[in-house]
DNA sequence: GAGTGGTCTAGACCACCTC
DNA sequence: AGGTGGTCTAGACCACTCA
């Protein structure tokens, strides 16, 4: 039976379940624990750290909710086979590039204040001709295009006069200015190329593009922005892992 | 402030948290509670339920997770704003057609014991060349072909013979048998239309296809199914939502 | 029958937000 | 200052699995 050490600091913020998550994952993905091993049961390992059972529980859910552990009464809990894709998160592809390590870079391709159609306005939960900001971006990859971004976010929202896009992702932007993003709908399909879209991401004609579009709310529930987005497929896919609960 | 009248069965083998989060569920969707509305604090509905107050946090979360709430410490639960659209869960195609009330069918293009190719034995985690079924589906709705499907499953694990998979989806067969799907990693991306492709989905050439990739984990952690699947993007999309957590 | 996770209780203290 | 959700405790009983 696995049995980590794992270190506890009752005087840190961080949430002691929390703590423990993270010290589990990492002895996961570490190999420490290997894939289809199971676990010392939880009140075991509760008692190990000096913890109660519920906050045991809490840190495990963690993982349960990662796709990295699997729980069965009257059988235990397993480290899921199988090699970790990382998750679809709520981040920019900004972020995801920078984390590869690659160099990815943005050119604005207009910014600009329009007045809502009538699918931006149920998106975005404004009346049809409200004032919304509408702004394009190209993302690159060395001198690769990667994506063509098209977000609208409410003027009586965001305030986006001035902002650098170039240097800054949109969703960075939002967090600094006290947007915290904490749902997200989204749907993925693909479709041709057009013609327009055929010079900026360097795609010869009837090339497949993915596309992406996705409404975001703060922790308020109110929609905070709205964008579409094409993808060449060639460059970028979505991971996720589901679970059942 | 809202206060829907919540009615629980103690008897019931149904858990209390499931009864109200139903309950709490059915309330936001028929809009008896109302988008952006803040619904009462949890302890006060704890009580108002005679539960316990982490009974009744645990219902609220469910509902959180889905991403139909939003909680803020200090301020409260709110619900979010916008359409709710049909999250992504771990169930056929053939299901979700079903529940939206066309008429699918499948037809069985091949099923054979072949060995596995390098990818698919580390995607199933067997030896390379260890026989594993290979099962191709034609998916239609009314005279349109929508997808088309081919899954890998290991021959030690699953048997296949005689399975009857165009009446029965291959996840309601896996259920049946007794796997209990848990926990599915996918990868979602695009491609241009094959030359056998083309015809069987009515696509011309150079059409885009929607491509999904994804492997299943049964209750022990262990690979169950691999599937690759192409879409036509005219004819589906994968919905999502996403909550941080 | 022994061991596991699933549910539930009745409190407590704290961090954060709003007024 | 008052109210909210976030965390944590120390138990309890139950359902399920497996030997």
């Amino acid at each position: 039976m696995p049995s980590p050490r794992f270190t506890l600091d009752r005087s840190s913020p961080v949430p002691l379940y929390f703590q423990v998550a993270e010290q589990l994952e990492q002895a996961i993905v570490s190999g420490e624990i290997e894939a289809g091993e199971r676990l010392e049961n939880e009140i075991a390992m509760a008692q190990d750290l000096g913890l109660s059972r519920p906050t045991m529980r809490q840190a495990i859910q963690v993982l349960v909710d990662k796709g990295m552990l699997v729980r069965r009464r009257g059988v235990g809990t397993q480290v899921v086979r199988g090699q970790v894709h990382r998750p679809v998160e709520l981040t920019s592809l900004f972020d995801d590039l920078s984390a590869s390590g690659h160099q990815p870079h943005t050119k604005l391709l207009s910014i600009e204040q329009v007045g809502a159609s009538e699918e931006i306005a149920e998106e975005l939960q404004v009346s049809p001709d409200a004032p919304v900001w509408s702004v394009r971006r190209l993302r690159s990859i060395g001198e690769e295009p990667l994506a063509l971004m098209h977000n609208y976010l409410p003027c009586d929202v965001v305030e986006l006069g001035g902002v650098d896009l170039e240097t800054q992702g949109l969703y960075a932007f939002l967090r600094d200015a006290g947007f915290v993003i904490r749902v997200a709908r989204q749907r993925i399909s693909a479709r041709g190329v057009s013609g327009e879209e055929s010079a900026l991401l360097d795609e010869p004609e009837d090339s497949p593009l993915l596309t992406m579009q996705r409404t975001a709310y703060d922790n308020s529930g109110r929609a905070v922005e709205f964008g579409r987005h094409a993808y060449r497929p060639s460059l970028y896919s979505f991971d996720m892992t589901l679970v059942d609960r």
